[in-house]
DNA sequence: GCGTGATTACTCGGATACAAGATGTCCGAGTTTGAGCGG
DNA sequence: CCGCTCAAACTCGGACATCTTGTATCCGAGTAATCACGC
């Protein structure tokens, strides 16, 4: 029960885009140099935020990646169900008949957390940089 | 990401016991059995919520578990803590000078999360069963 | 009736087997940019 | 100066290799209750 590596990296990789002003593609090498990853093992987690519609990529020389979205629109949550899925944390294995009433608790108390994840926005990253950059 | 099945086994068990009104202990092949996994894997589970402090054992025939603390004071996260760790959900690997705005987020998050958990303990799933069964 | 020993029903802990998922690498293929070169 | 070709710098996707973790089983050892037997 923990947040896998390539959550930290797509989630480190998203604000690095986020912060980028310039409009351009961000390389993959670029980016990888950054986290101390491959650049092979980044592009993969890239792909499944280009699948998730979060990000574009342009190929060729001088390409690399982009947000699609405005970073006003792109929550914690987002990233994490692209990279993790979407699946429910707690899954009650037990045929009980009626509902299980630990399956409930659990599932309220990811409810909580996702609440959290969903209303912190990649742009208040961003600010927060901007402020203490000064 | 998401709860082990360890986790599950070992929060049924625990609302077992505490429905258990005998106080005598209850062995761990009753327990296997309503659950549908096998003893021996069960066992190891226990072994751990004892280590923790949550449940003692008593051996011999006519043997098995019995919980230490009220059903008052057992809360979820006692549990899963017993079973998964305590460590954080999250960690961010890299060295980026200061402190990483992502891993605040993540663990605000989580702590969210785990509020929820700390405040629902096994006593309310027992009334909660007793009053479905009227 | 009473102690003593054997049997039975349990838990305990370590060692081990197995499977799945996370992590990471390699390679071949397609695409765009830009430079070089010839007309 | 224009257009063509070619090389370089990229991304893309699949196929592997590896490592860790979760899941599960097996077995030998210890322990308590119960039963049987002999005195």
């Amino acid at each position: 029960m923990k947040f896998s590596k390539a959550t930290d990296y797509a989630l480190h990789t998203m604000l690095m885009l986020a912060v980028d002003e310039t409009g351009k593609p961000v390389g993959v090498q670029q980016l990888a140099d950054k986290q101390g990853v491959s650049p092979t093992y980044l592009s993969k987690i890239l792909t499944k935020l280009a699948k998730a519609g979060m990000v574009e990529s342009a190929s060729g020389a001088g390409g690399g990646y982009r947000l699609t979205r405005r970073k006003e629109d792109v929550s914690f949550l987002d990233i994490i169900h692209a990279i993790e899925g979407t699946s429910s944390l707690f899954d009650c294995g037990l045929e009980h008949g009626e509902e299980c009433l630990i399956q409930k608790v659990m599932l309220e108390a990811e409810r909580r957390m996702e609440q959290q994840l969903k209303q912190t926005k990649l742009v208040d990253l961003v600010k927060e940089m901007k402020v203490a950059a000064k």
